[in-house]
DNA sequence: AATAGAAATTTCAAGCTTGAAATTGTTTTG
DNA sequence: CAAAACAATTTCAAGCTTGAAATTTCTATT
């Protein structure tokens, strides 16, 4: 059976590498993620969806509306809603609204928001550094090029790391 | 300021490059999972969860004890209850009891749950194919590479696609 | 056999996540 | 201007996820 359609076996090769390769970049980033979140709680005492959160905020101490928030880190309204609740009862962030616009607010970072979050970037850049000790320079150019040969759903939407 | 440390300046350009690197990467992964939880739940009214549980039990047709689908899926036993509780609602697995140990149970696929995953893995493969086809085998090769270079850990455990 | 310890699983509370529905406020348009 | 359309946010139900506590059942060790 195996030379009924040689063409077909080819594809079907090439299908099932890219297959694996998708569940070893699973693996990769799932575990990095994982371990993030284990030292985010066990050193720190807080999650990675606040972490996220209060990254955004930190790059706009202006401040964010809500909706622009939850585009920003590509999550639903209703979620950052909740976030940003539990933040404001720990005191980190708070809302402010927005002059000429009843609907919306801005959430911010408090001072001690600000605090928090910078001791918190400082050991996740040296957390990842030291998972990806493994890659040089030139490795990572490699790596971040053969990334952006995927694309999940065609042209590409603002990022995560967008907004500038 | 810039040139008070040389070393240092190299070492932190080193450190933002693998944290870009980290956000592309997880960035990456994040949609094109984002992009199978869609299709998942619109074109077949099902999870990824789901599809992770009823994919480990289709490579053990004999059925996993629930602590070896836990283990073998990386999640936790209390998770694993809820999903397999929900498939079996369904009518997609079962739980059988295990001779000898009235502890244990193993969960298996009905034959209707094997013949929905059927359906849904020959899918989930086409999809990853689509979006993985701007990577050639030599590209596969290259990223799995340097995939392996990366270390969240240290040592590596058994990976959700070990247990063979 | 009694009991202490280990093992397999479930239960539970808390937080994350989503999409849909509900609220409230703004803008457009007939 | 009224009302319809649109926009920003919150609320909600359902499912996912975790770690810890509780259950039930083994397995040694006295």
């Amino acid at each position: 059976m195996s030379s009924a359609n040689p063409r077909a076996e080819v594809r079907d090769v090439a299908s099932k590498a890219r297959l694996r390769l998708w569940l070893k970049l699973l693996k990769t980033s799932g575990s990095i993620e994982a371990e993030l979140r284990r030292r985010l709680r066990d050193r720190h005492n807080t999650t990675l969806p606040r972490f996220d959160v209060m990254s955004a905020l930190s790059r706009n101490p202006e401040g964010l509306k809500m909706s622009q928030l939850s585009q920003f880190l590509r999550v639903s309204n209703g979620n950052v809603t909740g976030i940003v609740d539990r933040l404001t009862d720990d005191g980190l962030a708070l809302r402010v609204a927005v002059p000429g616009d009843r609907r919306a607010q801005v959430a911010r970072l408090t001072p001690a928001g600000e605090a928090e979050f910078a001791r918190l970037a400082a050991e996740h850049e040296a957390w990842i550094d030291e998972m990806m000790a493994g890659l040089g320079a030139d490795d990572i150019t490699e790596m971040s090029a053969l990334l952006d040969q995927i694309q999940p759903i065609g042209a590409n939407q603002t990022s995560k790391d967008d907004l500038t």
